[in-house]
DNA sequence: TCGTATACGAGAGCGTAGTT
DNA sequence: AACTACGCTCTCGTATACGA
């Protein structure tokens, strides 16, 4: 870095090569006590790479200079054209520095040659990033279920902790059992012990942020367990040492009974239902996955249908719904009228690491539920069997998005309307009703109808394999 | 009009360098 | 020694720009 009125430079390598232990890092220092026009010049030791550095004249004054320094690099290790790689990202980064004290602050880091030779088979790859998502989701699991357990083993009785579905910043609430009056909202946090030595520290990160709430922090490996106030932390990252002030400070071992204080303390902790929790989402898309969720369990609920969000996030199962007997592993998806287009599209991908974006499998969900939004407002639905969508090649394919053409829907060309006339077997209206206020009965007539359908096409498959379930299908589009 | 690519934001983490 | 910031991976989602 070089810094204004500063007499000397520290350019840093990364280590590259294995190091003897007497080399204190690979650091080099220049002093700047050149006389003007010359060039700072050094080469990296073990690397060999050369560097020069020509700093215009005035460079380090404090008036605006729009002059840039240039930079030249040489070495007999690596290609020209990594090198001019490097001293074009090296200028990229000088300019956006121009006018700030720093001049640049910059890691020159070249790949040693294993890592640069170093390649993997992307199926080799893929397996190692899910069974890595598999643990966190594992640790996730397990310090709740830890925070459960220390509850059934404190001396309060009568509450519970029940998680938040969704991408709410509260993963679950503290609040009376089986009460729906809400309750405490609580972050739970997990942390693996680093450090060497007999007094491990846990390190938790993304805390800042949840004023109102509780942060618990758990510690699994160890079953530690403890609370702070989310007003009180201010920080990105809040690390615990075992034996350290915090650690006395912030270390429950009555769990019911610190959550109970806290509950009780409703000013510095307002309660919250569900619901609300649901929606305390930071970004808009999420309260509107949220928000959609809601009005389509409520549609459904008036038939006796019950749709429940799956609580693990990150799955291609958003849902399930239960009813008739049957139950299914449900997608969701929302869609708004987009002006430019004058179309309500849905996305049918997955994320698959990398692997990029991938088509979802048809044995990732059986039903889509697709939201047609107006002002926020449910407007209609769809109800797509994942056999429906394979056989019009919208899954198990590639990825891809569906034109979602509901009877009223705006169409320039009458051809459109007929291309996707076969999703109007499994589109319900609303018929301007808005839940969760009890629809029409026609309208619940429909919906119960399409479910039905849905149903057929279901049992028809497990018996008798697609073809049959789609010959079987026996609801017709009514005349809207 | 329609499909693809990209942007961005949320969640869950880990490792390491830097600062107090 | 204790504490914090930053950069990275993995997942999901919706919004939007752009070109054929």
């Amino acid at each position: 870095a070089i810094y204004e009125g500063s007499k000397e430079v520290t350019l840093e390598l990364p280590q590259l090569e294995q190091l003897p232990d007497d080399v204190l890092g690979q650091k080099l220092q220049l002093l700047l006590l050149q006389p003007a026009g010359l060039p700072l010049e050094a080469i990296f030791p073990y690397t060999k790479v050369g560097i020069k550095i020509w700093l215009p004249p005035g460079y380090l004054a404090d008036d605006d200079s729009t002059e840039l320094p240039s930079f030249e690099l040489n070495s007999q290790l690596y290609s020209p054209e990594c090198l001019q790689h490097f001293e074009e990202e090296l200028k990229t980064l000088a300019e956006t520095l121009c006018g700030s004290p720093v001049l640049f602050s910059w890691s020159l880091n070249f790949p040693s040659s294993a890592e640069a030779s170093f390649s993997e088979n992307t199926a080799i790859a893929r397996a190692r990033g899910v069974a890595a998502q598999r643990d966190r989701k594992r640790k996730e699991e397990e310090s709740f279920c830890h925070l459960q357990q220390r509850l059934l083993c404190s001396t309060v009785t009568g509450f519970e902790v029940v998680r938040v579905p969704g991408f709410s910043r509260a993963d679950a609430l503290f609040q009376r059992k089986g009460s729906s009056a809400g309750g405490l909202p609580l972050q739970l946090k997990a942390a693996s012990a680093s450090g060497l030595g007999d007094k491990p520290i846990f390190c938790f990160k993304k805390t800042a942020g949840y004023d109102g709430m509780l942060l618990i922090l758990v510690a699994v490996d160890y079953g530690i367990v403890w609370a702070v106030p989310g007003a009180a932390v201010t920080q990105q990252s809040f690390n615990i040492q075992l034996g350290s002030s915090r650690d006395e400070l912030f270390r429950v071992t009555d769990v019911g009974h610190a959550l109970v204080e806290c509950f009780r303390r409703a000013a510095d902790f307002p309660h919250i239902t569900l619901t609300q929790a649901g929606l305390r989402c930071e970004a808009r898309t999420h309260r509107l996955e949220m928000n959609t969720h809601l009005q389509m369990a409520a549609f459904l609920a008036s038939v006796g249908y019950i749709l429940k969000k799956n609580l693990e996030v990150a799955s291609a199962v958003d849902s399930m719904l239960s009813g008739g007997g049957k139950s299914w592993r449900v997608q969701e998806k929302a869609s708004h009228l987009h002006s430019p287009s004058n179309a309500y599209t849905i996305n049918l991908r997955k994320h698959a690491g990398v692997l990029g974006k991938v088509a979802y499998s048809a044995s990732d969900f059986d039903l889509l539920l697709a939201a047609v939004l107006q002002d926020g407002n449910l407007a209609g639905m769809f109800l797509l069997p994942s056999t429906v969508l394979g056989q019009h090649r919208l899954v198990g394919y590639k990825p891809t998005e569906l034109r979602l053409v509901p009877p009223w829907a705006p169409c320039a060309r009458h051809a459109t309307k007929t291309k996707y006339a076969w999703q109007l077997e499994y589109y319900v209206d609303l018929c301007g009703a808005s839940v969760p206020a009890m629809p029409p009965e026609h309208v619940r007539s429909r919906l119960a109808q399409v479910l039905q359908a849905v149903q057929y096409i279901w049992q028809a498959d497990e018996k008798n394999g697609v073809a049959t379930a789609l010959r079987k299908k026996s609801c017709p589009p009514p005349v809207y």
